[in-house]
DNA sequence: ATTAAAAATTAGACAAGCCTAAATAATTAT
DNA sequence: ATAATTATTTAGGCTTGTCTAATTTTTAAT
């Protein structure tokens, strides 16, 4: 069994190690749980005592097949939760995260296989991000950013970049949604900003907006 | 906030305070938590600091009002929760309580309120034992055990006292339910076992096993 | 009413997880 | 290539919650 904490840092590297294929290092993660660069070799030292990361003084950690196995566990609690709270609890997109931060330390096999066949065996959060299977294996979506589709170019709206508050609430209230067709019709060189239409409507959103919404290419 | 440790502590007071009328010792806390009277000492104090307990050294603990709230909405949690995995998860019985043990610290009014009204707002727990409201009130439901009938009278099983799991398991064997209308046919002197008729079977219990069934008269 | 036994408290220690400050290694800039 | 800057680690300390051992208080027994 590990700890809460302990099970916080592991999901953090297995973030962080998803975006770069280098180590991750000692400042990402300290930025990433907001906490000190010391606490963070501290805890660095005592997973790799357990053969969860490996670890070179200095030059950052990765995590082991067990380390990850573990993280990938906690993600998928975190995102089966997020599904039962939107899905089933009437929480929206935006309010789930504190909650399933609590939930995803939650130890119980048996509870996360219920849950999943009860949730209908969901293959993503509600924010779009996929859901590990028991192996921890991801299914890999082919996606892009909204900001790197040219004139003239569509796809489906299948995800978020940034979950934050603010960007999902924004979202909400311009009545985007998961599952929308974008077309971008221009792009302004000037303010960056793009054009799109979406499910009959023309809106121009930013370049902030566009940059965190993934889009599937047809 | 509370700690999981602290909300323990309050919830083992709870429990302990609603047998007996007097203060709950600390030998009594430290039984039920499985730890030692020194730890339960200082628990106590730092409880008392905050004004959750009234202690008096020596002399044993009560909880506050504040205390007891807190602690009711812990056994409110626990008892929410395991009605979810019982109707919604297809739990047993006696394989809800570890993991109802680790849901009913999570904090978020949201989510209790909502996990209530998507269960019907039910009013006992799978053991029969009564859900607190959100103020800390308990519906309180006339009962007594079966080792209390005497020959002749009968009610209805609407709860159980011991929750462990050997005494859930012999139940189901037996085929003895919540809800079941049980009869006392005979009592024997002897060996201190009941003939009981429960749903058109009749059936010999022992002492042990009246003891711990709840029976509402009629 | 004293004494023996039991219960409760205090003292002191320890692990986990965090912190600040100091020291060391790596990187960047000149 | 060396100096300055930045990142990382180490040293030492703090809090929470636990423990054992010693002490004190209460309760039970004679």
């Amino acid at each position: 069994m590990f700890s809460q904490s302990e099970e916080n840092y592991l999901k953090a590297i297995y973030h962080l190690g998803n975006q770069s294929h280098k180590g991750v290092s000692t400042s990402d993660i300290a930025n990433k749980l907001e906490t000190k660069a010391s606490s963070v070799s501290d805890m660095i030292k005592k997973l790799s005592d357990k053969k969860l990361v490996e670890y070179k003084k200095y030059y950052g950690v990765n995590l082991t097949k067990k380390g990850k196995l573990i993280a990938a566990s906690v993600v998928r609690k975190h995102r089966l939760w997020e599904v039962f709270l939107v899905d089933k609890l009437n929480f929206t997109w935006d309010e789930v995260h504190d909650v399933a931060e609590q939930l995803e330390h939650i130890k119980s096999t048996k509870l996360m296989e219920e849950l999943d066949s009860f949730l209908g065996f969901p293959k993503t959060d509600p924010h779009g991000d996929p859901i590990p299977d028991k192996d921890g294996n991801l299914q890999t979506i082919e996606k892009t950013l909204l900001s790197n589709l040219k004139k003239g170019e569509s796809g489906i709206c299948i995800g978020v970049k940034d979950s934050s508050s603010d960007f999902l609430q924004y979202l909400d209230k311009q009545n985007i949604k998961l599952g929308d067709r974008i077309k971008v019709i221009d792009k302004e060189a000037f303010d960056e900003s793009t054009h799109i239409q979406i499910a009959n409507r023309n809106m121009n959103i930013s370049k902030k907006i566009a940059s965190n919404l993934y889009i599937q290419l047809p």
